[in-house]
DNA sequence: TATAATACTTCATCAGATTGAATTATTCAC
DNA sequence: GTGAATAATTCAATCTGATGAAGTATTATA
């Protein structure tokens, strides 16, 4: 199996994974992308969130305002500028995402455990630098829209 | 960085790069999805389709439309049965999807050509059985609701 | 061959999320 | 301190995609 097949076949994968945990979750799949940003962030701004995500301002306090009611996330007054709201992933109360992904950590460390420490680097290096390489080419066409 | 961070990165970078192709190319979210899901099966009828992605037969109806006016997929009678239509990816007239795809397997190239025969089997086995642990929980998931 | 079952489509309806304009609260610039 | 700009929210209108029932064509069964 070539490179690109392989990356495809990895994208198609954790794609409908994604969408599978929404569904489990009862979330959208764009709410549960946004959840997704906003644990990766580590919290931030509605606006900000808004610029992410590629929505407006009243689309994201609509589904900032799912996300809160579900317990997923929780809004939090800026200290700094009282007019911003800090969204913030909220994963205290909701075993359910955390019942998922244990499973799948269960299932990743089975194999991951097999490997020596030089090939745990190699991964992490093509790991990392994957992650670098999507992240540009995400900006890159969300530049040219 | 730990394998459980790791993969979130992973999962929120290609799921964020998976939508902003779809915008890129004017489909959904949901319908991008599906055109890999046809695209990785080379082919398959609108009723597996819809078992694969989880909606009726009348969404498929409408998805494979919108796909087929888009220029991306075709419905082909299927010769064995032809109550069926086969549903298959239509990547001839859409260069803009093969140039997004050019330039990211450009950019994985860069570096993926600096490891050696044993670093690309280790990574080859790693995203193999990654996919493999995400397609059994993508299942799983899917039981279970 | 008549009947039932299957595969897809069509259509009307519905639910959901997104948009844009107007509103409130707060901060910045002069 | 006044006016302009910024951040988020609310609300009405709209758009999109999903659903379920009915319809058409084809295949399987008896």
């Amino acid at each position: 199996m070539d490179g690109a097949r392989m990356g495809w076949e990895l994208s198609t994968a954790v794609v409908l994974f994604h969408e599978a945990v929404a569904r489990k979750l009862g979330l959208s799949a764009v709410d549960h992308k946004a959840l997704g940003v906003i644990t990766r962030s580590g919290g931030l701004t509605a606006g900000a969130l808004a610029g992410e995500l590629g929505m407006n301002a009243s689309a994201v306090t609509a589904l900032v305002g799912r996300l809160e009611r579900a317990g997923y996330a929780r809004r939090v007054a800026d200290p700094a500028d009282r007019r911003r709201v800090l969204v913030e992933a909220d994963p205290g109360n909701r075993p359910d995402l955390a019942g998922i992904f244990a499973d799948l950590g269960a299932d990743m460390n089975a194999f991951m455990s097999r490997y020596d420490a030089r090939e745990l680097a190699t991964i992490a290096d093509y790991v990392t630098r994957t992650v670098e390489v999507l992240r540009k080419r995400t900006e890159a066409l969300q530049q040219s829209l």
